[in-house]
DNA sequence: ATTAGTATTATAGTATGATTTATAGCCGGG
DNA sequence: CCCGGCTATAAATCATACTATAATACTAAT
C-alpha cells in the first residue's frame, strides 16, 4: 500500500511552509515567548521567500493569536493564553516536536470535558438524517478491522457526526482536536491490533451511538465518558494530580 | 466618562479592516457558505486597497478556518465546521450583526460545559501565585460596584485567572469565549443595576473563590455551574429543548 | 463518437521596489 | 524635571510585473 500520501504538507505554497517554520519555531521555544522575532529583511533571507509570502505567513500566525506585530517595534511572540489552542494547526505543530504525554493529557481532558455533554446534547436534538450519519460511521468503523488508516477516519467522522448533531457551533468546531487526539493516541497504542481490544472500542462506540438513538442524554453522555475514559488509559495517561475521567452527569433536568 | 474606547475598530489597519468587512458579510451571509466570493481584482476595488493589503486579510480569513484559495478556481467560503468558534474575531463578527439569542445560548452552554470543570482542576492544580492572582481580580470586582466597565473587566481577569490555574492550555485559550459572554450579557443586564444583584453576583463568585481557595473541586464546580446558570437566566436564555445548566459534578475521585 | 492529449486562459501565488505611515528615541525648550 | 516637536527606522501599504496552476476548450487519434 502506497497509496497513503504520508506527508501532503511537502507539497505546500511558500507562505504555507514559511507559516509552518516559524509556527514550529515558536512551539519549540526557539522564538521564545515574548521575544522579538528576527525583522522581515532578515526571515526572507532566512526562509528564501519575498516580503509578500512572509507576510501573508505572518498574518496567518497573527490570525491564529501566536505572534503580534507593530510598526517600529517589530514582531513579538505573544504569550500561550493568546494562542488558540483549537486550532488545527498549533496542534499539529504541538505533536510535530514530538509527543509528550503532558499535551495528550489536555487533549483527553477538554474531550472528556465536552464530548460527553456533545453527546448529551446529540440525544435532545438529533435530526434523522444527523442519526444516519453516525449510523453510516459507524458501520464503517465495524468494516474497518484491518486497516488502521480506514478506522481512524471512520472514528473521527462518527465523533464528528455527533459534535455536528450537538446543534452547537462551538462543539462542531473542535473536530481538529478530536482528530489530533485520535490520530496520535492510534499511533501509539492501536485500537485495531487484536481481535479483543476491537470488539471493545466497538462496544462502547456502539453504546454510545444506541444512547443518542434512544434520544437517553444520560446514557449516551456515560458511553462516552467512559470510551474516552478507556482511549486515554489505553495511551497510559495517568492524570496528574486528580482525574476529572469519571466526572459523571448526574441529572439532566429541563428547565421550564 | 469618555475614555471608553467604543470602537477600537475605527483605528485599525487596512488588512484587518477588510478582515472584518469580509468576515462580517461572510457572517451575515452576504457570502454563502459554499460560494466563491469575488476575485482579488474585484475585491481590490470594492475595498479600495493594494493586493498585498487584500491578501492578507485573505490569509486571515484562512487561517481561521473561513475561507480557501485555490489558484484557477477562486476563494470559496468554507463549511461552518471548519470555523474556528473559539477565535475572538469570529465571535464579535457573529455578535456585531446583532446579538442573536440562539448564539448567547451556545455561548453559555459551553460556558457551562468548561468553566465548571476548570475550577474543579483549578482547585486542586492552583499555586499560591494564581490564587493570589484570582483574589486581586475579585477584590477589584468588589470595588467597582459603580463603574460597569471596570466591573466587566475585573470580572474577565478572573475567570481567565481561573482558567490559568486549570494548567491545561486549551482552557486557557477560551478568554475570548467567556470575554464575549460577559460583554454581551452585560449590555442586555447589567450585573451591577442594583446592589441586591451586585450582592449576589459578588456572593457566588466569592463562593467560586472560596471553593477553590480551600482546595475543593467539587464545592468550586458546583459554585461556578450556578453562577454561569443565573448568569445565562439574567439575559433570559431558555435552553431550547433540554438544558444543560443543572448538570452536576456528582463525584471527584481521583484514579491511581 | 468517444476519449485522450494538448493549448489556451483566467486566476491565485510570488517577487520586487517605491512610497507612506507610525513610533521609539533623541533633542531642545520650558 | 517634564513636555512638545523632530528625526530616523522599520513596518505597512501600494503598484506592477511575473509565475504557477488548473479549469476549459480545442484538437486529434482510435
Amino acid at each position: 500500500m502506497l497509496n497513503d500520501i504520508q506527508r501532503p504538507s511537502r507539497a505546500r505554497s511558500a507562505h504555507d511552509l514559511v507559516a509552518h517554520g516559524i509556527g514550529q519555531n515558536i512551539m519549540q521555544g526557539r522564538f521564545p515567548i515574548g521575544s522579538t522575532l528576527p525583522g522581515d529583511a532578515e526571515l526572507m533571507e532566512l526562509f528564501g521567500v519575498s516580503r509578500t509570502a512572509l507576510r501573508e505567513a505572518m498574518k496567518t500566525l497573527a490570525a491564529k493569536g501566536l505572534i503580534e506585530s507593530k510598526t517600529k517595534v517589530g514582531t513579538k511572540v505573544l504569550d500561550r493564553n493568546n494562542w488558540n489552542m483549537f486550532d488545527a494547526d498549533i496542534i499539529e505543530w504541538h505533536l510535530e516536536m514530538g509527543v509528550d504525554a503532558r499535551f495528550l493529557g489536555w487533549l483527553f481532558e477538554i474531550r472528556q470535558m465536552l464530548e460527553p455533554l456533545a453527546c448529551a446534547t446529540a440525544a435532545v436534538r438529533r435530526t434523522p438524517d444527523q442519526l444516519k450519519e453516525m449510523h453510516r460511521a459507524l458501520q464503517a468503523m465495524y468494516q474497518c478491522e484491518s486497516s488502521r488508516q480506514g478506522f481512524t477516519k471512520a472514528d473521527l467522522a462518527f465523533h464528528q457526526a455527533i459534535l455536528e448533531a450537538s446543534g452547537n457551533p462551538f462543539l462542531q468546531s473542535i473536530g481538529s482536536v478530536i482528530g489530533a487526539a485520535l490520530a496520535t493516541s492510534f499511533t501509539i497504542s492501536s485500537p485495531v491490533s487484536s481481535d479483543d481490544r476491537f470488539r471493545e472500542v466497538m462496544r462502547q462506540h456502539q453504546a454510545v451511538y444506541d444512547g443518542i438513538e434512544q434520544s437517553d442524554p444520560a446514557a449516551a453522555s456515560d458511553a462516552m465518558s467512559d470510551l474516552i475514559l478507556q482511549a486515554a488509559q489505553r495511551v497510559r495517561i495517568k492524570h496528574e494530580e486528580s482525574s476529572l475521567a469519571n466526572v459523571q452527569i448526574h441529572a439532566f433536568s429541563g428547565v421550564d
